[in-house]
DNA sequence: AGACTTCGCCTAATCGGTTGCGTAACAGCT
DNA sequence: AGCTGTTACGCAACCGATTAGGCGAAGTCT
């Protein structure tokens, strides 16, 4: 079937091409009458306007491109539910890019991105190079970095405060008498990761307790690699009594990493995990974890384009949150 | 900073629009040493396609619109994993939308997705009305429906056997010396629920099980709904004894639900439930459930529009997967 | 009545590509 | 020299919207 197009419009309502666009756009004043015969027109062919002719013009496209490093985390997925929530309530679209933490593939996806003409970036990026992100700002193309930042980033950042939040987490660890405490992060080039570690180092420093390097462990973000991790970790000669763990893939590996030692959680040892998850509060057992306000994050980093969007010169700021401490039974 | 052109990479190497374009898109011969010089203009300009532009002549996108109902699912979560790698490896891009199985999202959304003129669609439809994927079908745009279905679809249909999986879990239930099993499904809108329900059914005849109607309970698909579910089910006077869960979230539900009556699983009540869960397997007690082989499904559903795309009047049949039967602590 | 506004709409250029048609330049042949 | 065929590329229309500028008709004012 043809597309219908504007001009169809004009000519059944007897108007011309710039009428047609002016009663869609409410652009300009236009005689209720006829604005009713156009509206008839557009109803009877079903006109629906074309978004790449559109942008052409105006050069916005009002599509977000998003991008994340594993969908399948539910921590990004509630994000996600979040910035499109906000987005749709605004008339934009999301363009989805998932990474799976692979930098080639975040390369790929911005250029993709900025060919479609996105209107802005929400990025939990996995590159520490800000080069990659360099070329949008230089197109004057808003971002927003989610979870992650890096030291010398120019945009605004949202995300809980990592740092703080891992000290309270590894201090609830010792309120509950733990002295021997290991901890379970991801690569550190992600600047997460960087910031629970030095909370958890700020912690042990407060309790006046060592920091022994053996007991830090980096892994792939992945269950496996949580797994893999926490069971060397559990098979020192000597082992700690409690760990911390930066994030909910880890959480999950370790605890089937310990369950498959036979050891026992929390009398074995302890846990407490970065990220609530659904499952985490019917787990063996119930995991006591920091979490972060998801969706209000997704939601407040899509305020944050819009607000750049829409504002020409703001200066957006970033937004820092913070976690919430869930005791369950595995501390 | 001013946009980079074809018409600015044309003057730098001297050529016509055309022959850039043509270099571009390897649609014509051009001489090596002017490719080479239209190469080094691109380069050098750090020029970049204007996707709109190029979609205005040629009338594709190289996008697919997919609508999901939860993307807060894992089971969703990795099917598109599954769709995007595939898509992703031929040029395509994705355009997420949420629908939260609302049917004006998912209405909305279907128009925006023909505004943007997508060149196929997926989706997991929450609706059962044909009318408004009808629209897009109209438009020749080829769709793919995904793990759910409706009787008159003409679309095909990408996901497992529903019925026969429930019947399989069901089974499995009864050969574990089960009699009293009821059943935990989400509304009957939607197919997939009604052909797990059928499943269940076909298994308790073929034992010649009575079928007792106030063990078949509908709810909404969310974990607070399968809390409730399970609740009402384990206060009935005469209660199961075993129960098959059609959907992940219930089953979390069920089990917080479960726990909260101070009921213990399998040994007040077994449970099977339908869709894996990283989760699953730590869970107290580790359950039972039917494992559907998610990322397969993105991908042949990914691979079912292509081919419609690239193939003028391919018709495209439906894909059958089987689950795979897990057996854990809770049966 | 003539001049000036205001109202309501139209004309046409434009956005940045794609592509059918056309042609200059050169080689080969008679 | 004249003719034909081939090679390599240019010209310009077109995709479907937006929008600056313009213009006729009706209304207002002096």
């Amino acid at each position: 079937m043809k597309r219908v197009t504007m001009r169809d419009v004009a000519e059944r309502a007897s108007v011309s091409n710039a009428t047609v666009s002016h009663v869609i756009n409410d652009t300009r004043f236009v005689e209720d009458a006829t604005k009713e015969r156009v509206r008839e027109a557009i109803r009877h062919l079903g006109y629906r306007p074309n978004v790449a002719a559109r942008s052409l013009t105006t050069q916005r496209t009002r599509i977000i491109g998003l991008i994340v490093s594993d969908v399948t985390n539910t921590f990004f997925a509630e994000i996600m539910r979040g910035i499109e929530d906000v987005l749709i309530a605004n008339g934009y679209s999301l363009m989805l890019c998932n990474t799976n933490e692979v930098l080639e593939r975040e390369e790929y996806y911005i250029d993709i991105l900025l060919r479609q003409g996105v209107d802005g970036i929400i990025a939990a990026a996995t590159s520490q190079n800000w080069d990659v992100l360099n070329e949008a700002a230089k197109l004057n193309i808003p971002i927003v970095m989610l979870d992650r930042t890096f030291d010398d980033a120019v945009s605004p950042y949202v995300g809980v405060d990592n740092r703080h939040s891992a000290f309270i987490g590894t201090r609830h660890l010792i309120e509950r008498g733990y002295v021997d405490i290991g901890i379970l992060a991801g690569f550190q080039r992600l600047s997460t990761m960087r910031d629970r570690l030095a909370g958890y180092e700020d912690a042990l420093a407060a309790a006046d307790l060592p920091l022994r390097e053996e007991w830090c462990i980096s892994s792939p973000l992945s269950i496996p690699g949580g797994k893999r991790a926490m069971q060397t970790l559990m098979q020192l000669a000597e082992r700690p009594r409690a760990v911390f763990i930066c994030n909910n893939l880890l959480s999950l590996g370790a605890l089937m990493g310990t369950q498959e030692l036979g050891l026992s959680c929390p009398d074995d040892v302890a846990i407490v995990g970065f990220d609530d998850h659904p499952w985490a509060q019917v787990s063996n057992p119930p995991l006591t974890v920091l979490r972060q306000p998801t969706y209000a994050i997704g939601e407040i980093a899509a305020h944050k384009v819009l607000k750049a969007l829409n504002e020409d010169d703001a200066v957006i700021p970033s937004a820092l949150f913070n976690c919430q401490l869930i005791v369950r039974d595995s501390t």
